[in-house]
DNA sequence: AACTCTAGCAACCGCCTTTCA
DNA sequence: CTGAAAGGCGGTTGCTAGAGT
């Protein structure tokens, strides 16, 4: 972390010499680029980090809300589902962690890379000595091709089933290919069918649900549409922050209009405690929140895009969705 | 209570790529 | 086509909090 109270000298055409903050976000920078973000969406960050009347540079302010401030962002512990994943994918991928990020909805890649470099990789240090030491290891997963298992240990990682994989892989795919095009939603929420998704509860609520294991979020989730089994287009969602009743649910049913706009939900803010320390009045609108108005349909996502397609079309150990 | 160690993680740095004039 | 600016990404730093001594 840095200290809040760096600053740097640039010159600026318009203005001068202007100083730019470093370190840490303070509450009320973090306020005026929530505020900022929810009121007009993303654009140039250069511009924003002026606009929303911010000392930071553009570079800043993006990673900022990429990190930490984004509202579809998950928040605690990685789930062992997670861990799996991200091992799994790591093996295929290597140290691309924007795109295992992009395969694991609400996680952004700082933190998986933050993860794996304190986490996993001590487990594989352990592992290793282990190895090294015991000759009872010197088993099959030993010479295994797999780095997976070295590092997570060869009984976790069989415990992963492919059809578990496969879920997750699903799960994660709707909140993010829902939002490329009408088709490769429905695509998307054919293949949900027969995996209780639209049982109790739509999937973000799901996640939600299983996330308060992990402790309250105060951020809300934004899910977008989907068919249910019954043919019937199911819109999005806002998750009110854990305990605190901020945010009204926003959710409901669509018939028939396949190419309505899910996301045109307004969503009434019930308090003013937004975030940890976030303010704001008024309504605000899915679309801005999430920051694709006007990419829908057919354009992709600014935010929390997932390619998908690319994943399977280029990953051949991963074969479970028939796109 | 004071000190040290360490894990976790926010944020910066620098490089590469993409976009745009 | 070219150069500058902006965006994106992986690597790294260094601060904080909590555990251990």
């Amino acid at each position: 972390m840095r200290k809040p109270e760096q600053t740097t000298a640039i010159t600026n055409s318009n203005k001068g010499i202007m100083k730019l903050r470093k370190g840490l976000w303070s509450p009320e920078e973090d306020d005026k680029l929530m505020i900022y973000m929810l009121r007009n969406g993303q654009g140039c960050w250069t511009d924003i980090a002026r606009n929303a009347g911010l000392q930071r540079c553009g570079k800043s302010c993006r990673l900022r809300w990429i990190n930490y401030l984004r509202p579809d962002l998950k928040r605690g512990a990685f789930s062992p589902q997670e861990e799996q994943l991200i091992v799994h994918l790591h093996s295929i991928l290597g140290n691309r962690w924007s795109q295992i990020a992009a395969r694991l909805p609400g996680r952004t890649d700082n933190e998986i890379k933050n993860f794996w470099n304190s986490t996993i990789k001590k487990r594989l240090k352990a592992n290793n000595s282990v190895s090294k030491t015991s000759p009872n290891n010197s088993t099959d997963h030993e010479t295994s091709s797999d780095p997976c298992r070295d590092i997570i240990g060869v009984d976790m990682f069989i415990s992963m089933q492919d059809h578990e994989l496969k879920a997750m892989c699903m799960e994660s795919s709707f909140t993010s290919t829902t939002t490329t095009s009408s088709s490769s939603m429905h695509n998307n929420s054919m293949l949900m069918n027969g995996h209780d998704h639209f049982g109790l509860l739509p999937p973000v609520l799901q996640n939600n649900k299983n996330n308060e294991a992990n402790g309250p979020s105060n951020l809300f989730n934004v899910g977008m549409g989907g068919y249910n089994d019954c043919g019937v287009f199911e819109v999005p969602y806002m998750m009110g922050m854990m305990g605190n009743d901020d945010i009204t649910l926003g959710s409901g049913v669509m018939d028939g209009d396949v190419n309505a706009n899910p996301t045109n939900y307004m969503v009434e803010k019930k308090s003013t405690n937004f975030n940890h320390h976030f303010n704001v009045d008024g309504k605000v609108k899915v679309e801005e929140v999430v920051g694709f108005e006007n990419h829908w349909p057919g354009e992709s996502l600014k935010m929390g895009e997932w390619d998908l397609e690319g994943l399977f079309a280029t990953i051949p150990s991963l074969p479970y969705l028939d796109f």
